[in-house]
DNA sequence: GTGAAAGCGCTAACAG
DNA sequence: CTGTTAGCGCTTTCAC
């Protein structure tokens, strides 16, 4: 039981206890290039005898690729990002390939730097949930030094050359919307985080374009489709604005709720605002379903658990992260997929907080 | 904008550019060693202008340290081990260090592979949440091989030589006992599901070894202890034994309901469990804290959505994450740590779910 | 202070 | 099939 026993063990170490040269060795090793039978075994035995293990970084070195993704994400502690990093990984895996994680917490300048030092160790190429900002400098260098690079979730206009693997927030919007509208719903209001202002979206966008709009956007446009598409008056009193975080939601709907606007259905467009806006509605004691109809956002686990239990907009995260390794990965094989984004459905979970209006 | 542009700028072009042998140019580029203040600015110019990156790999293999730390954990999409690894990020980063994680769901095979994996890659060190088996021989090859390791939230009895970063799961069940009995309880059930039976562990083991029991057995510990430091007569028929999922800890504690033991708290040891639990419940119509007393484990987002709102013990994640990168760097540099272990406290959160009881 | 040269562990031609 | 040689990009003696 030496101790570093194996910091040092090489190919020549093995090649010699086998009695082979180095490259013979190395050839079995590696498994390329051809080897007799006898040299195939001695050498094995040698290394097995000796505890080898492959200097991977040596590999790397030489091969060109180090096995290895990047993804840089605003929080793994974020249950949507470490969910989509679970399928990442998971991906990744099974191409033979590791991970390396990096926080950004939405801050333009940790996301650079974690992307140059990635860059340094030579990740094979990224996935990244870019923070939102007019010159992502560090991304368009990684793509000119010709580093593959897929977006996850989101992209800015900067970036519209590159890949997006993303849900389909649109449609997951519409879904919820038409679901109130078909439940005969007309007065819905909406919790959005988005910081659009809703003039600029019923001029709506091409669809190439609408893909770099923010998701929070692309959700309050399909709540907008969706009331055009049945001919749904759209009242901008319903359209409630909240900041990312569950007190400024809670405060929208509450005014809303004291205003006497009216609606009879709320549909919350985030998670976190789901929170602050089932934070309201309990406090004003509102019964759900019969007075108000309330659809939240992310399967999350205590929306099974309040009564009613809240039916939601489902987003695929596992998928959504294996699915842009798998993209990422396909790239790196110099693959052309069919279709430069990649937009997954989202689904609608019906529960008890949804029901016909009264 | 040449395609490929960095992929191949090397210390060799800097030098060339610079006017410089390599050796100069690799001086001031990695900051060691002594450079003239004119060729300092020649090198630095020159790698700017070329849009230099250092290849980490490169350094790694003379320098012999990647600088990047793996952590081995069941799963990062469970929130425990995400705000975990959030941590241990953190701590990581702040060092200079970058980690690489791997998922084992529990699989002693997986995890072998995986640790297999990132030692070729050449991790400087190792976070591990093992899986629990007799003969983790992957973990001990590592140590042998010289490899710093540090667990993380569990230790079996192979690995007792190990240094174990992890909540001190004892304290947190007197913790909550105490809360309990202090309230005026004295029949109090707790649903665990700590495999290991009560009676062995009324003989209780050394301190030494109770770091290396299961943390469902030490929480299951912390409770006989509590109930025995106060005098209260501990109750088998108030164990209630459920598997590590929340469909089984539903059922016992439905049964025990149906039962009608009498017990007036019910204190859960775990998240999973206490979701479990929870249901069952709210099926019964209990009113908490009236009829039962009621405290779950994890400061889990739902327990303060729910009405009424979920006591709870809650576990520092994110510093338990930090710390073992702390712990594991400092290692890492040779420092030799007061405690080989370290026990960070758990704490309790009082919200409305407890009370005296009636 | 600076350059030449060796070497980290491995793979990939290239002869033999 | 096997051994010799060169080289990936960088750091590090070691003379000058």
């Amino acid at each position: 039981m030496v101790s570093r026993r194996n910091q040092s063990v090489t190919v020549i170490d093995v090649a010699r206890e086998a009695g082979v040269s180095k490259s013979s060795a190395a050839r079995v090793l590696s498994g390329r290039g051809s080897a007799s039978p006898a040299t195939q075994r001695r050498v094995t035995e040698a290394a097995q005898r000796l505890g080898y293990r492959p200097n991977a970084l040596a590999r790397a070195m030489v091969s060109g690729s180090s096995h290895t993704i990047a993804a840089v994400i605003p929080d793994v502690a974020n249950a949507f990002f470490s969910a989509t990093l679970r399928g990442l990984t998971d991906a990744a895996r099974s191409a033979g390939f590791e991970v390396i994680v990096s926080n950004t917490d939405n801050d333009a300048d940790v996301e650079a730097r974690s992307l140059e030092l990635l860059a340094e160790k030579r990740a094979d190429g990224f996935v990244v949930a870019p923070v939102f900002q007019d010159a992502p400098e560090a991304i368009t260098r990684l793509v000119e030094d010709g580093t593959p690079v897929v977006l996850l979730d989101r992209r800015m206009p900067a970036l519209a050359d590159l890949p997006l693997v993303s849900v389909d927030h649109v449609g997951a919007s519409r879904l919820a919307t038409e679901y109130l509208i078909e439940l005969g719903h007309r007065r819905i209001a909406i919790v959005t985080e988005a910081p659009d202002r809703l003039t600029d979206l019923r001029e709506l966008p091409p669809d190439a374009e609408i893909s770099s709009l923010r998701p929070s956007t692309q959700r309050l446009l399909g709540y907008v489709q969706a009331l055009d598409d049945h001919g749904v008056e759209l009242d901008q009193d319903l359209v409630l604005e909240s900041d990312y975080d569950a007190g400024s939601a809670r405060a929208a709907v509450s005014a809303a709720l004291d205003a006497g606007l009216g609606f009879t259905a709320l549909y919350c467009t985030d998670a976190i605002v789901t929170l602050g806006a089932y934070n309201a509605v309990a406090d004003h004691q509102v019964a759900v379903p019969d007075d108000i109809s309330f659809i939240g956002f992310d399967d999350q686990e205590w929306t099974t658990l309040v009564r009613p239990s809240i039916t939601v907009i489902d987003q695929p995260r596992h998928e959504l992260g294996s699915a842009a390794a798998t993209r990422l990965l396909a790239q790196l094989r110099d693959i052309d997929p069919d279709e430069r984004d990649l937009r997954l459905p989202a689904h609608l979970i019906p529960r008890e907080s949804t029901a016909p209006p009264r």
